[in-house]
DNA sequence: CTAGGGTTAG
């Protein structure tokens, strides 16, 4: 924009048509400054209409501080010019300020109006302010302004979202019939508040009352449904939805909330008759099946996606390359992370901690670090979630005292006050370290009340360097904290295991029973020519269950020649059950890995235990690791454990994770085997990825390359 | 006299 058209004969009102369209059609904030130095030149600065335009303009660049620059030099702000800012405020997350700002201008004698409120209730909705919201709803009526529908649809949605449904329906049912009738919005407004407060079958009679149905309102009745885990009637209304009707927002809603509630593959089974029936994703959409196929490891269709991407010739947006980093590092594929991250521009925290954890839990503690040092370099500033990974990384890799640095740097450099995860994440630095004593001092010295995790992972400490008094200490914290949990009873009996006091385990064991403590099935999943099979235990319910079993026979047979004899000194006996799947052969990860080698004996067996629990299982499990490589041509065999059981992380991460970092010292005895059962030429890689917050998955990667 | 807009995919 070298040249700005000849002014000078223009009249006002053309002029200020054409600067408005000008600023309409910037793309970047240095665009709309030149704009605003020829609006200075041209002595329009007073003008009101520029200067809303420019705020909200530049409000929508993301350059809130211009636009409260130019409010602030605006000598009389008009309700326009108000308007516009608190937009601005709003849209940009300052709520307090975007409230404030209506006082403001009450103050200043400028007269709110219908544009006013909406963005005014939006933040109070924000900020969850239930009583504001009935201030601002007074201000409406006085105003006069409540019979506007932009007005109204917000104040029944800021009801909804501080959690007032009765104050959502007072104002539903007071609007007139006409408004009601001629607006699908404010019925799809408070059908979601039905939704939201949990009053699903109201949101159905409402939605089955109203007078015509638009897209919108069957997606936030099925939303509805998602958010309360209720996939069967989700389902039944997108199948009762007209095709035509169905957009992106609802396949994305799906996808995402299939996954959401941990069916993944249905997730991506939408995605993909999505593309099938010709709707375009968007990022939204593409985030949604990313994210399936990292919980779940289904790295084929996760690689597809991003083929899709780049054949489609979509951006690759921040947000659906830091999906993709994700994916690829939760799929073990670190080097493809990595590429995937060095493409992004304009990374952000996010992009920097998705990264950064990749590295962490696939065993590249240094290179985690790296990055750490690389994103404080590029001047973002770290948060308590990057803390975390880079503190699982020091833990995972032996680095005490680098860990320990970072965890006073975060305090006193960066002043982010540690929670109970970084406490745990200590706990488990020192404890992993050897160092329990220290382990046990601070947790007798953390400002909060510790938790399971935190004195879990004491345990684990424990139990791994064989100190069974602060072992027993630890699980008595464990049990007191969660009596129901069967992981207080298993860690228990571990170590009592540990050292060979077998009348303490069967001791811990009656306990569990006479309390009926069960542990629940686990199921394993398997990706087969990019479709996933799940498996439970015993199961006979897959199609080519025959086959599958005889391959299992094959397969068990084979173990015993090369002498594999499971070690159960670690396993809480559950003399029953596990008699009975021993006699079956058929634990949940050797039927999918059987399935597996079957159905490619030239492909890539990707197998997913999902679940699991006994920590028996990750041996027996490595084993057939081991065995699906030697049944394949490619020697290649990856498999992701998914479990909630502290226990098992733990015994997965020093048993796997740690013997990367010292291949050569003290590999575990699992390991031994595995590495025996491989032999000459090739190269025995694992990497682990810890969580210690229980809401998170585990995932552990065993790649075994030739 | 005039500019500016709402719900649903975390």
């Amino acid at each position: 924009m070298r040249h700005f058209p000849p002014f000078s004969n223009t009249n006002q009102p053309t002029l200020t048509k054409l600067i408005i369209s000008l600023i309409h059609s910037s793309k970047t904030t240095p665009q709309l400054h030149q704009i605003h130095a020829q609006i200075i030149l041209h002595s329009l600065s007073h003008n009101a209409p520029l200067i809303t335009q420019l705020i909200s303009s530049s409000s929508l660049l993301r350059s809130l501080d211009y636009a409260a620059a130019l409010f602030r030099r605006f000598p009389n702000p008009n309700s326009f010019v108000f308007n516009a800012f608190i937009r601005a405020l709003s849209d940009n997350a300052h709520f307090n300020s975007a409230i404030s700002h209506l006082a403001h201008m009450l103050r200043r004698g400028a007269r709110p109006d219908r544009l006013t409120f909406p963005f005014v209730l939006r933040s109070v909705a924000a900020l969850g302010e239930a009583g504001l919201g009935g201030v601002v709803h007074g201000l409406v009526v006085k105003v006069g302004v409540e019979m506007d529908l932009f007005v109204r649809v917000c104040l029944v949605d800021m009801y909804v979202k501080v959690g007032c449904l009765v104050g959502a329906l007072q104002v539903f049912d007071e609007s007139p019939e006409r408004v009601k009738v001629g607006s699908v919005i404010l019925w799809n407004v408070l059908i979601n508040g039905c939704c939201r407060g949990g009053e699903l079958g109201r949101a159905v009679a409402m939605f089955e009352a109203m007078p015509e149905r638009s897209s919108g309102s069957w997606n936030v009745l099925i939303h509805g449904f998602l958010r309360v885990g209720d996939l069967g009637w989700a389902r039944r209304f997108f199948d009762r939805m007209p095709r035509e009707m169905k957009n992106v927002v609802t396949w994305t809603t799906m996808i995402s909330g299939f996954s959401q509630n941990e069916d993944h593959e249905q997730g991506l089974g939408l995605f993909r008759r999505m593309l099938e029936e010709g709707v375009r994703p968007n990022d939204h959409t593409i985030v949604s099946a990313l994210s399936a196929c990292a919980s779940i490891g289904a790295l084929r269709t996760g690689v597809w996606i991003h083929e899709y991407i780049s054949k489609k010739g979509l951006r690759l947006s921040r947000i659906v390359g830091t999906a993709l980093v994700d994916m690829y590092a939760k799929c073990g594929k670190i080097d493809s992370a990595s590429q995937v991250f060095e493409e992004v521009r304009e990374k952000n925290l996010l992009t920097w901690t998705v990264m950064i954890s990749g590295w962490a839990t696939n065993g590249c503690s240094d290179l985690a670090l790296q990055c750490f040092e690389d994103m404080r370099n590029s001047g973002i500033q770290p948060d308590d979630v990057v803390f975390l990974a880079i503190l699982t990384a020091c833990s995972h890799s032996g680095m005490v005292k680098e860990g320990l640095r970072l965890f006073n740097s975060m305090r006193f450099d960066h002043a982010i006050e540690p929670n109970v995860k970084h406490y745990a994440s200590m706990v488990d630095l020192f404890g992993r370290a050897g160092q329990l004593e220290e382990a046990l001092n601070f947790i007798e010295n953390i400002p909060i009340k510790p938790d399971f995790v935190v004195w879990g992972a004491l345990f684990c400490a424990c139990r791994a360097h064989k100190n069974i008094q602060m072992a027993e200490l630890a699980s008595e914290k464990l049990l007191q904290l969660e009596p129901t949990h069967p992981g207080s009873y298993i860690f228990l009996s571990n170590i009592y295991a540990a050292v060979g006091r077998w009348e303490d385990v069967e001791r811990v064991r009656l306990k569990m029973k006479s309390k009926s403590i069960e542990k629940p099935p686990g199921w394993s999943y398997i990706e087969v020519d990019g479709q996933v099979h799940r498996f439970l235990a015993g199961d006979k319910t897959h199609q080519r269950s025959r086959e599958i079993f005889t391959k299992l026979e094959e397969l068990t047979v084979r173990a015993s020649a090369e002498g594999y004899n499971p070690d159960t000194k670690w396993v809480l006996h559950n003399i029953e059950e596990e008699e009975k799947e021993d006699a079956l052969g058929s634990h949940s990860e050797k039927l999918a890995l059987a399935f597996g080698i079957m159905s490619t004996p030239n492909g890539t067996p990707i197998m997913i235990v999902k679940n699991l629990r006994v920590c028996g299982d990750c041996h027996s499990l490595m084993k057939y690791v081991s065995m699906a490589r030697d049944g394949l041509e490619h020697n290649f065999a990856r498999v992701i454990v998914e479990t909630d059981s502290v226990a098992l992380k733990h015994l997965i991460q020093q048993d796997l994770a740690r013997s990367m970092h010292r291949p050569s010292t003290a590999l575990i005895k699992d390991f031994k085997e595995l590495d025996m059962g491989c032999g000459k030429g090739i190269n025995v890689r694992t990497f682990g990825q810890i969580s210690l917050l229980p809401e998170f998955s585990y995932i552990a990667n065993t790649c075994i390359h030739a």
